[in-house]
DNA sequence: TGGTGTGAACGGCTTCACAGCT
DNA sequence: AGCTGTGAAGCCGTTCACACCA
């Protein structure tokens, strides 16, 4: 099944509605209105609606969504609906703190592998995962692994993504504060997080 | 000084752009221009050169911009010509990379202090930050600490929240993966990591 | 000539109003 | 009656073309 049209944000905002309706499944809740979702997100419900509407329509008018098909639709439209391995190169502060993480459960995403270049990482354990070398690389492609996640220090960035492509990994989250090149067959986000706290002031009058 | 009709998206980039012109700057770079650095930070030309119009426009016709320039006209507008404090709270694995993190630096950011729930972890030295009891956060006001980092679990996020804005704080940082309730006021950036990951399969091929 | 500055065209996303089901 | 689904309108941001200036 393939989706045309459909905004880049509106990918960004199923990630949201689907933890929220993971959360509601599981505290029984069967059935929920894009007003009631709305207003748990901070979204109006208009957007829910038109966002899900790219997709065919999956709720029932007069009562709403049914919370059961909600999740597995957007996993399906996701592409969630299998576990997905990424592999986590970098095991300093934030990348520690990116495999300690709680939060990719939820998606069904798991870390499968950890690298780094310092050899006296290598081979400790970080969160039940044996820190590989990061010239071990290019196995990750018969392990199945095909995404990757960039935690190391902004001059190595763009090297280990050229590593990861040619390890066939096909899409790239990178939280090294730079722009890094990559074919376009490949997607990469970049998280810059001091970017954000750097925003921030402006918005703050000054006294 | 006060600018109208400034896209979201274009402070958000004046940070990149920030960044690149104080590296350049190092380089003893003089000059440089929309292309070049446009080429530098994966952004079109004339994307830079509409986002600094919005500020008047401080190019050199024929030319291009003066590296130094651009720092010091870039750094006004998100009044960040001035050091900048923020108080973080949530001294787990990720407020810990948070506090070692030395990408703030280039934005005269400064953590100014930190705070947590867990008695064992207050009072302990993290990063040359003695962790302080979030029962404190009452002390930013006369700390002139106008800016927080969330770093808690995301069912404590709304009380810190709360708590913070109580504390004088006029803009937020989260990375609780929630949605956080606060007055019009006051500005949030939420960055949710698990939502990024979870966007990437979608752009994968299936195979 | 070369590169900036900017009004205007374009495109994409959001908002809206209401048609269509239940 | 109530809530979803969706074409149309409106808005915001990007792209473009070119005027302007060194």
């Amino acid at each position: 099944m393939r989706y045309y049209r459909v905004p880049d944000e509106t990918i960004k905002r199923l990630p949201i509605y689907l933890r929220r309706a993971i959360r509601l499944s599981e505290g029984q809740v069967k059935c929920v209105s894009s007003k009631e979702l709305a207003s748990l997100l901070g979204v109006t419900p208009w957007q829910i609606r038109k966002d899900l509407s790219y997709f065919g329509g999956f709720g029932t008018r007069g009562v709403g969504y049914n919370v059961e098909n909600l999740v597995s639709h957007i996993r399906e439209i996701l592409r969630l609906d299998v576990v997905r391995k990424a592999a986590l190169v970098g095991v300093g502060n934030l990348g520690s703190a990116i495999l300690a993480f709680p939060g990719f459960r939820s998606y069904w995403l798991e870390i499968a592998a950890a690298f780094d270049i310092d050899k006296r990482k290598v081979g400790k354990k970080r969160n039940g995962l044996v820190v590989e070398d990061v010239a071990l690389l290019g196995t990750l492609k018969e392990r199945r692994i095909d995404m990757g996640i960039i935690a190391v220090p902004d001059d190595a960035a763009q090297n280990i993504a050229d590593d990861l492509i040619k390890a066939g990994v096909k899409a790239i989250l990178n939280f090294a504060p730079r722009y890094i090149e990559v074919p376009k067959r490949v997607k990469v986000i970049t998280i810059d997080i001091a970017l954000y706290l750097a925003c921030l002031p402006y918005y703050v009058p000054s006294k």
